[in-house]
RNA sequence: GCGCCCAUAGCUCAAUUGGAUAGAGCAACAGCCUUCUAAGCUGUAGGUUAGUGGUUCGAGUCCACUUGGGCGUACCA
């Protein structure tokens, strides 16, 4: 419908060439009376021509071509709104559209030939994946999803470092754990990791070797297992929830590889550093940030900045047209000065999209559970999801804008799960194969040929609304958010259930029937779609 | 103190990125199943969009300040 308008005031625009002059937008009116479709272009023209926007709207009417087999009225509304009438047998025409493309309905080629690689997760193996940690991994794999239905060739990554403090805390715990279990008496450190799935680990060492790892270093053996058995662990609980990365990016290799050596090289080959105290700083308050920052401190260790600028260097050398970094609100810091130093040194930092979610807030019984893997003081996510199914997990992370501070109240979660939404949009599903059940028994199928049948007013809401998955599926990626998805399938759901209330299809004349058979299907593989996107499943019955 | 994020119905959240009369779901109340799944539908009630000022044809949305919350603010990651 947007299109074919914008068409339309291109049209137009040879004879009013101020037309060109303003971003017109085509908007959908949220109230019925107001039109299909609404453009704002007069109101803007006002300022410019010093006219009635009233005036203006007549003049550019005037100059439309309007065919009235596809738009039935055009009228000036309040301020100066253009509104759009579409002609039903128009619309209809998309129920055809669907039901040809099925599974590619809803792609577009937009961003063809284009690679994005979205880095999501990377939580260090210190420990089992929390709630916390469900938000991150579910949204991120649904951005993931909407970039590959706009055509972007899309490479999930997952970033870690299996060198620093937090994993020799780690080894050692385990070391502990070990002796533990050989019988020896251990003082274990409060600030140790407390988890249980320490003593697991320790546990399997006992069994592999014995006692023959009594004066084994922390770092040896402890920790290269614990890493390798936290690691499989994590992998299994994201694939629960149908996340599989491409790409596992251990932060070593920027050393093993001497990229981080050369990028110190070249921070100061290019001024960008200085020594002071002991230690290099980066120069980031001539960057445009507030202060310079350490990036070797006077131990020589470098800190977290200098990997995270050479890791983001090696997603530019291969060749990415998009990056994606999605993090917890802990790390708002951390990106502005990663950004600054890469357009220090050349690259186009415009190309980086960093997303940042806030925390999830879970209580229990009305008191908020404080997260910490050290104190082993959290709800796993394989806990959430034996709890509530996969599907809700991955709707329930969905649902929400990643800017919001979300409230998980876990006894609700579990006790009202079959209130959630998601149902409401599985039901739909579900309800739609079960006509397609009771049809095979009648001689009757979907058909295209009298579409122009449907015109109640339940069946022309719901062609509308399909009508509009299209443009949600491109707002959600252009806009990083997977939420529009979820709100838009639930209206959809909502339009499909009022449908199927009011317009029987079982003994109705046959072809209207068949009709509305095709607009049923037509639903069907657009939620299908929906629900894909967000990782959710669409069952046959319920 | 400073930086980023947030504040919308009793609760959890939307609102086409500045559009016309702020919408859903829970919870509450009143209805609808001899017919394709009642995990559904219909209706009632619920709001000074935290507050004050500003920007303009037009503000929940943008700007400033105030209040209240989250996360940061390391030679931790």
């Amino acid at each position: 419908m947007k299109n074919y308008l914008a068409s339309l005031f291109d049209e137009a625009a040879y004879k009013l060439p101020h037309l060109r002059e303003i971003q017109i937008s085509f908007d959908r009116p949220k109230i019925e009376t107001h039109g299909d479709i609404s453009s704002n272009a007069a109101m803007l023209l006002s300022k410019t021509l010093k006219k009635n926007p009233r005036e203006i709207a007549n003049e550019i009417i005037a100059n439309l071509t309007i065919d009235s087999t596809k738009i039935t009225k055009v009228e000036i509304a309040g301020p100066g709104f253009i509104n759009f009438f579409f002609h039903p047998d128009f619309l209809a025409k998309k129920i055809e559209i669907i039901l040809k493309e099925k599974d590619e309905f809803g792609k577009s080629k937009k961003h063809a030939g284009k690679r994005a690689n979205v880095e999501f997760v990377s939580a260090n193996p210190t420990g089992p994946l929390t709630v916390g940690h469900g938000r991150n991994a579910v949204c991120g794999d649904t951005l993931a999803n909407l970039l590959e239905w706009t055509g972007y060739e899309v490479d999930r990554e997952y970033y870690f470092n299996n060198a620093g403090r937090q994993m020799r805390v780690l080894g050692d715990s385990v070391r502990l754990r070990y002796l533990e279990s050989l019988g020896d008496t251990i003082e274990f450190p409060e600030d140790y990791y407390q988890g249980e799935y320490i003593k697991a680990i320790a546990e399997s060492l006992n069994n592999e070797f014995g006692d023959t790892l009594r004066n084994e270093e922390a770092e040896g053996k402890f920790k290269e297992k614990a890493e390798k058995e936290i690691f499989l662990d994590i992998e299994k609980t994201l694939q629960r929830l149908k996340i599989k990365h491409k790409s596992f990016f251990n932060e070593n290799t920027l050393y093993e590889e001497k990229k981080i050596e050369n990028l110190l090289k070249t921070f100061a080959d290019k001024n960008l550093s200085y020594e002071k105290d002991g230690a290099i700083w980066l120069k980031l308050s001539e960057l445009g940030n507030e202060q310079d920052k350490v990036i070797v401190k006077s131990t020589g260790e470098p800190t977290y900045r200098l990997p995270d600028v050479a890791y983001h260097i090696t997603k530019f050398d291969r060749k990415f047209d998009l990056i994606v970094d999605l993090f917890g609100s802990d790390h708002n810091a951390t990106y502005p000065d990663v950004l600054a130093a890469l357009q220090a040194l050349g690259y186009d930092s415009s190309k980086v999209k960093v997303l940042i979610h806030q925390f999830v807030t879970i209580t229990q019984n009305g008191e908020i559970v404080k997260m910490s893997t050290r104190k082993a003081n959290y709800v796993t996510l394989d806990e959430l999801t034996d709890e509530v199914g996969a599907d809700v997990v991955r709707y329930f992370f969905n649902m929400r804008n990643i800017s919001t501070h979300m409230n998980f109240d876990l006894a609700l979660a579990k006790k009202h799960s079959d209130e959630n939404p998601v149902f409401y949009l599985q039901y739909a599903h579900a309800r739609i194969c079960s006509i397609v059940r009771a049809i095979e028994n009648e001689k009757l199928a979907a058909a295209t040929d009298h579409l122009n049948l449907l015109q109640a007013d339940e069946e022309l809401k719901l062609i509308r609304k399909l009508h509009q998955f299209e443009e949600e599926v491109l707002l959600a990626a252009e806009y990083f958010e997977p939420n529009r998805i979820a709100a838009y399938l639930e209206e959809l759901a909502a339009s499909f259930h009022k449908f199927y209330t009011f317009c029987r299809i079982l003994g109705t004349e046959k072809n209207l029937a068949e009709a509305r058979i095709a607009l049923a299907l037509a639903t069907k593989i657009v939620l299908k779609n929906g629900l894909s996107i967000l990782g959710v499943t669409a069952p046959d019955r319920m």
